[in-house]
DNA sequence: TAATTTACTACACGGTTGTGTAGCCGAAGT
DNA sequence: ACTTCGGCTACACAACCGTGTAGTAAATTA
């Protein structure tokens, strides 16, 4: 497809799919120099070891983003569907989970993000903190899950038909409350048993 | 801790806690029988290879759950808040994840479960598959992103004190709009635009 | 043109993994 | 008492992993 780069680009290409496909561990580094189309060799000339291949990843995954700074955690700016954005999207939250500085760099900025929009609204909310942060693994978990979700939708969320469903779910799923005043209620009593109940070790 | 179990049962048990933890593809027979204290090939003896082992304990794991029925993917009633149960959680939330049978089991049913849940509301809902399984995967993600929410609270999760303020935080967060209709409106003109759109391959 | 660095490959090395094999030991059945 | 059989272990094996080494061809530099 896009042979045209440097082996070094190419490497790092073949790696950002791999990597966000099985994992870092998942993702051997043979496969990724064939991927490529160079010997393995190759790949620890330019890189030196596999965690140098990945923190070079995230470091350019971190700097692309940074390029495209809103679209990647703004939620009604992701109408610009490329497959470029979705490959970095994929590598990131791949990269969160697996404890990466550079996802948990991403996580930061939407944490940070996330309380700058929820002090522009006036959301009643007793921990900032925890609201933004559920909010924030609620809103990736689109994405995490892609694959239960293609699965329930019967269709590749990759696609912007199941994408647009996707979205049009989660946007009516954030402007109405989903549980009633007295069911909040209820919810509630059972939380403040659970945090005042000693915990059984 | 629980030395008093047939070795067949601590095999399966320090198998459900390693692969809850470090994943199916993480977790090494070796490391697995030596946790249960016996050896690597008395594993095989028991159940015939690593997939074997694998399929034990899905099955294990979902029986178990089947057991405790509601409590699991129920929201309010969490309350009853059990290392065992927190950890056939995490192991089986991994399942689903790593995509086996008994994750995907473990998914359709709460799909099943939201959809009977959707229709005992009024909500206003254009795509009810959609609806429900984004829901899902939202309810998930609180703990298939552990370690992060953990990073985010600034203490581990799985304490009572954390979990509480995860959950009300959740509960805040389904209570009440988090987007106005005008914003709703606008976010609705984008999706629109981007599902009428031609997908540009 | 000669020298030196750079891009790149082929191949071997320990270590770890899942798996296979041979055998020990104690209990149950005859 | 002898056999049988399941629980259980020790050990070897092939495959694969990341890594290290040696060497070649091409580009850069002087």
């Amino acid at each position: 497809m896009s042979s045209d780069l440097t082996a070094r680009a190419r490497i790092r290409d073949a790696a950002i799919e791999l990597f966000a496909e099985r994992g870092v561990d998942g993702a051997t580094i043979r496969d990724i120099a064939q991927q490529a189309d160079v010997s393995s060799g190759l790949l620890r000339h330019h890189f030196g070891s596999k965690e140098g291949l990945r923190d070079a990843c995230d470091e350019w995954a971190l700097n692309e983003v940074t390029k495209l700074s809103g679209r990647f955690t703004e939620f009604n700016t992701l109408d610009g569907f490329d497959t470029r954005i979705a490959l970095l999207q994929r590598y990131l939250i791949r990269s969160t989970m697996d404890g990466s500085p550079a996802g948990q760099a991403i996580f930061d900025r939407m944490l940070e993000y996330g309380e700058q929009w929820l002090a522009s609204t006036d959301l009643k909310v007793s921990d900032t903190r925890a609201f933004v942060a559920v909010l924030a693994v609620m809103k990736m978990s689109m994405f995490t899950m892609r694959d239960l979700m293609s699965r329930a939708l019967d269709g590749d969320v990759t696609e912007p038909k199941q994408w647009g469903r996707m979205l049009q779910a989660s946007l009516e799923l954030f402007s109405q409350p989903l549980i009633t005043p007295e069911q909040a209620l209820q919810a509630q009593t059972a939380i403040d048993r659970l945090t005042a109940g000693k915990d059984k070790s």
